[in-house]
DNA sequence: CGGCTTTGACCAGCGC
DNA sequence: GCGCTGGTCAAAGCCG
């Protein structure tokens, strides 16, 4: 308290950017990009309910009860690199115990593993499933915070709160309308994250470009296709182990661009 | 032995 | 100005 001069933000400021150091205390204007990630009902026994396995390894460092929901949230730091300040809270859905919602906060300071072979390969470390990538994907849904994270939240709650009032069929329903919704398309799905370090952005736009013109499209072309819910579940089920796959790599590839600077869209 | 997970405490921002 | 909540750090324990 009084005694030490709180070593840890002299630490962390030391090294990080003024940026990182506003993502790292402030609660506001902090780049986010929202995952809701299916799991399944199952995915709640596994221990390993938040960090699903993607190309960076993440160590967790704190866990806290979150106020009006009865999951607490987890809070992930990069592992990959010693510097790296890239960070994810991993929660799970109030309304909807089998949604996982990843917020990845900063951005790696690091190339990170080969995002093709892993793209492609989905993770050398887990070669499981390799037609899954294929076949059906976990219903992964990309979200974008637009600007405050406290508006984001609301959005959500309204969505859920619509579905919640149906069933949990619609939770499935839900999910869709987030995909096919015209404002949930990859397009506007654009990061827009709150980027103070915003410089490449020419570069970084056309990198998006690329990218949204090749991931989400697939993404959703494959998501969209409508599965039995029981056959999902099953499917869930399997992929305990591997909750994410193609479509989680694509945003960590996304993440990736933070690095390059991400255009940001202000609405 | 090294790394990761878990848990409790502390600090800072935000809302009332 | 006070209280609440969220986020991070640090220590201990466990597992590989």
């Amino acid at each position: 308290m009084d005694d030490s001069v709180s070593p840890k933000l002299a630490s962390d400021d030391s090294e990080l950017n003024p940026t990182d150091i506003q993502a790292s205390k402030r609660r506001k204007v902090v780049e986010k990009i929202v995952v809701t990630v299916k799991v399944g009902e199952n995915g709640g026994k596994l221990k390993s309910e938040g960090p699903p396995s993607d190309l960076w390894s993440w160590r967790k460092y704190g866990q806290k009860p979150i106020k009006g929901s009865p999951y607490p949230r987890g809070y992930y730091r990069c592992s990959t690199s010693k510097g790296c300040s890239a960070k994810k809270q991993v929660e799970r859905c109030k309304t909807d115990a089998s949604m996982l919602i990843i917020t990845y906060t900063s951005s790696h300071n690091h190339p990170g593993p080969d995002l093709h072979c892993a793209d492609l390969k989905q993770s050398p470390k887990e070669p499981q499933t390799p037609h899954s990538d294929d076949d059906k994907p976990p219903t992964t849904t990309l979200k974008q915070l637009p600007e405050v994270s406290e508006k984001e939240p609301e959005e959500v709650k309204k969505e859920q709160n619509k579905t919640s009032s149906t069933d949990e069929d619609a939770s499935e329903e839900q999910h869709f309308h987030y995909l096919q919704s015209p404002l949930s398309f990859p397009q506007n799905n654009i990061i827009s994250q709150e980027d103070p370090f915003n410089g490449n952005l020419e570069k970084t736009h056309d990198t998006m470009g690329f990218l949204l013109d090749e991931e989400p499209l697939s993404c959703l072309h494959i998501t969209t296709s409508s599965i039995p819910k029981s056959e999902e579940n099953d499917f869930f089920d399997e992929l305990e182990e591997l909750p994410i796959s193609s479509a989680f790599t694509s945003l960590m590839m996304r993440s990736k661009f933070w690095d390059e600077g991400i255009p940001v869209v202000p609405s």
